[in-house]
DNA sequence: AAGACGGGGGT
DNA sequence: ACCCCAGTCTT
């Protein structure tokens, strides 16, 4: 047999895998209806996010904020405890302006063009394509890491999959192909990234509709496909974290708008490891009036994308609600503040269970 | 081009 | 411990 062209390879793709997907894709909340809004909420929850962890927050979301004009309205609170858990606060704060300028610009109606999606915030090059194709059967490309997974190793190339030119190379090389059925096509190609071509040297090729077709499989390399290039390890950071009380509250801190979990809810915290009178001077610089000493708690880790936090903390039984904090009962908590996971293992200590999305709290 | 930006699940 | 995830925005 000679050797195929890319061009031909990839024109063989659409027709497999059509119909391995109508024979049998998962069924997900957000395919049962391309609703253009529901499908944009979707697509804003599933990025850097996995399936199985978006369903019970797409859900309530929609519950709560069933249409455009209901998630442009909504205080900031509100969109916050809605993602809360989920990551990326700036997703929720870009969708809602995203949001206010579909009521403002498009009467309410979300664009049915892959530009003037492109040009909402939040939405890059992934989302437009995937809104536009799911929601309008537009015919654009919408390449994310499985579809880079899949290229990859169809065409058995070794080049680094997270370098922005094989991404764009990929897209136009998706454009040329795509079939009739845009949303369907995209999302066939991801479900098999998902599901059939995985990453890590998984790959199930047996179950594979492609199989014949790929030139990893066909050379056994499948395994060591795509190529990525290493991450830079994260940054260690030492904080020291207060859980101060006052009779049944506890005091709280905003976070600033700005940087890691903005605008959410924190214990206080500062970076760094205080011995224990450091400690107890920083409290009377913030004006906390102890009714006894402090008391060591359990070191805990957070890891986050690019920072590693140890935490270090002290508790103490305060005299008075000190100014420049908010001083809640454990069962405010839950309710109305948003707080990050990266606390969790204080918050068990003082009796707040992890609230799940669908309310399975307490 | 590189860094910031969450959190959890799988191995 | 390391990888990955239906990425986007800022610097």
């Amino acid at each position: 047999m000679e050797k195929k062209k890319d061009e031909e390879l990839l024109g063989e793709i659409p027709a497999l895998l059509l119909s391995w997907y109508d024979a049998g894709a998962r069924v997900l909340p957000w395919r049962e209806n391309p609703e253009p809004y529901w499908v944009w909420v979707s697509e804003i929850m599933l990025q850097q996010t996995r399936v199985e962890a978006v369903k019970p927050y797409y859900e309530r979301f929609l519950n709560e904020l069933p249409t455009v004009a209901d998630l442009a309205a909504a205080p900031e609170e509100q969109i916050l405890k809605l993602w809360e858990g989920l990551g990326y606060y700036n997703r929720v704060r870009n969708m809602q302006k995203a949001a206010q300028i579909v009521m403002e610009r498009y009467s309410g109606a979300i664009p049915a063009s892959y530009e003037e999606l492109r040009s909402l915030p939040g939405i890059g090059e992934y989302t437009a394509g995937a809104i536009a194709s799911i929601a309008f059967q537009i015919p654009a490309p919408a390449v994310d890491g499985n579809v880079l997974r899949v290229i990859s190793r169809l065409l058995c190339r070794r080049e680094n999959i997270l370098d922005p030119k094989v991404k764009k190379r990929t897209e136009e090389e998706i454009r040329k192909i795509i079939p009739k059925r845009a949303g369907d096509f995209n999302q066939s190609l991801m479900e098999l990234g998902a599901m059939v071509c995985l990453p890590n040297g998984a790959p199930k090729c047996g179950e594979c509709p492609l199989s014949s077709l790929c030139r990893a499989h066909t050379l056994g390399v499948e395994e060591t496909l795509p190529v990525k290039a290493k991450k830079k390890p994260r940054k260690l950071e030492q904080r020291t974290v207060f859980l101060l009380t006052c009779g049944e509250k506890l005091a709280l801190r905003r976070r600033p708008e700005k940087g890691l979990l903005a605008g959410l809810w924190e214990l206080p915290s500062v970076e760094g490891l205080l011995t224990e009178s450091e400690a107890a001077g920083l409290l009377e610089q913030w004006g906390v009036l102890l009714k006894a000493g402090l008391e060591p708690r359990q070191e805990s880790k957070h890891v986050f994308t690019h920072v590693e936090w140890h935490m270090t903390a002290w508790a103490a039984e305060t005299a008075r609600e000190a100014e420049g904090f908010a001083w809640v009962r454990a069962e405010t908590l839950n309710r109305e503040y948003t707080l990050p996971s990266a606390f969790k293992a204080y918050f068990a200590e003082i009796g707040k269970t992890a609230e799940e999305p669908g309310g399975k709290a307490r």
